[in-house]
DNA sequence: TTCACATTCAGACTATAGTCGTCAAACAAT
DNA sequence: ATTGTTTGACGACTATAGTCTGAATGTGAA
């Protein structure tokens, strides 16, 4: 079984990429770093509450949608 | 309208009495530590998602359940 | 090829998640 | 009043979330 970084890093490319936004776009968008968004989708980091709220407006996603695809 | 890290904090402990849980006790259930999870409920501190889902399994409710409850 | 854009990687940095030890406040029970 | 239990609060600490700059690599089109 895979780590939870890495399925939360790949869902969020996927949703990233299905909304057409670059990292750089989404980065901005959320008030984040390019350099995280590019992290994040590697598994190198996981976000915190806060910042997967950010991530799932931009999205537009819920936060509570995410989660559950991770469960 | 109050922070997200408030309002987490507020349901943390409100699950955890419904569990019958002392702060500690739920502490070393999850891994985590007693004066963490006081931060916690009292919104000085945000968990990360895989806190997140330590702390959703010994209190026996999903995950984006919790956080659907604060969107 | 070359040009332009997107992403990865690396290092140094700041902010905050999370630990640990301890003590005091609050609240029960006797 | 005292004993035990729970939680709050504190400072100091370690680990990691998140920023910044820049360079290397990839990708695709002209």
């Amino acid at each position: 079984m895979k780590g939870l970084e890495a399925r939360f890093g790949e869902l969020l490319k996927e949703l990233r990429n299905k909304k057409g936004l670059t990292q750089e776009e989404l980065a901005t968008d959320c008030g984040l770093d390019r350099t995280y968004i590019s992290m994040l989708e590697r598994g190198l980091r996981q976000p915190t509450l806060t910042t997967l709220f950010k991530i799932a407006e931009v999205l537009n996603v819920s936060p509570s949608s995410i989660v559950k695809q991770l469960e």
